[in-house]
DNA sequence: CGCGATGACTTGCTCAGTCAAGTCAAACCG
DNA sequence: CGGTTTGACTTGACTGAGCAAGTCATCGCG
């Protein structure tokens, strides 16, 4: 009645790295987006789109090379599209030369939008990733992401997108 | 890669460790879901629910302190409780010594529920995020995690619930 | 050529979450 | 007392995401 758990636990060292590290999961990618949201109305998800666009010869993608970049799964992306494509930020279209694919351009005015939203994200990302930590902590950030984010792709065969980039 | 942004950067180190944070930050909640929703058909939120109630005295708490426990808004929890309470796992009623508030009570359903989930779930976080790391890694993702939250608490001023402070 | 298989999206349904507005009980104040 | 305010939820309208089913272009094979 006291433990709820009765049967195996985390020791108290554990337990607090889970808790610290639950809290942080939990309000991080909130303040990320509320950032981006102020001074830019965009979500983190659809700041990603862009910036893989704005990364891309002729700022143009195929939605599905996209989708891996982002992380996502294809219906996510092809949502998200739809919204960026009414908000004139970019536009699909067939591929010209194989009508199965659909390529995502960035317009001007996405662009424009991308670099406009760019020098505030990384100031938040400074402000509330990197600044804190020493740089040592950094790279121990990097370093257990990785390792965590292995995990779970060992564990689980895991891939959220509809991927398999087999591109050509 | 060319940078599309051509103000501010992040240098090398920091744009790795950032990459590598927006990655796990994609894959580590849906990870943690699918491990409780696979073994408990709950989510990660509705456990926390489970485990704060089953860990509190008569396993009852008023709606806005669970609230507080589960870093969210009043409105998120009043949904999940809706949810549990038509899966037999919880019950609210109005505190009898104060109609404002009200209680929510775990049912013995509920508590046998989060007893059989607990065990799946510990693992889960053993083999996603504790194993994979050393101890002094396990340390600093404490430490990390803290610093980063504090951070947020500190340029946000921000808090998810317990008080929405709408003045009107 | 023609017809089924395959792959790349897109869409309908449904669900979880947010914001803003509503409800309802108690406290406060004249 | 009675009206107003306050605080603790709850609800309505709407948005974003997932799954599964659908669409549509091309490819493979006879």
């Amino acid at each position: 009645m006291s433990e709820p758990e009765e049967h195996v636990v985390l020791d108290r060292d554990d337990l607090e790295a889970w808790a610290a590290l639950a809290t942080m999961l939990e309000w991080l990618p909130a303040a990320l987006d509320a950032g981006l949201r102020r001074n830019a109305n965009l979500t983190h998800f659809e700041y990603g789109i862009l910036y893989a666009l704005a990364d891309a010869p002729d700022h143009t993608l195929r939605m599905s090379v996209l989708a891996n970049y982002a992380n996502s799964s294809l219906t996510r992306l092809s949502r998200a599209a739809a919204r960026l494509e009414t908000m004139g930020l970019m536009h699909r279209a067939p591929d010209p030369s194989d009508g199965r694919y659909t390529l995502a351009t960035l317009t001007k005015l996405g662009l424009e939008k991308f670099q406009h939203a760019t020098p505030g994200h990384v100031q938040t990302v400074h402000q509330l990733i990197l600044d804190p930590l020493t740089q040592a902590q950094r790279r121990q950030l990097r370093e257990i992401s990785r390792r965590i984010t292995r995990a779970i792709r060992d564990e689980e065969g895991w891939q959220p997108a509809t991927s398999r980039d087999r591109s050509g």
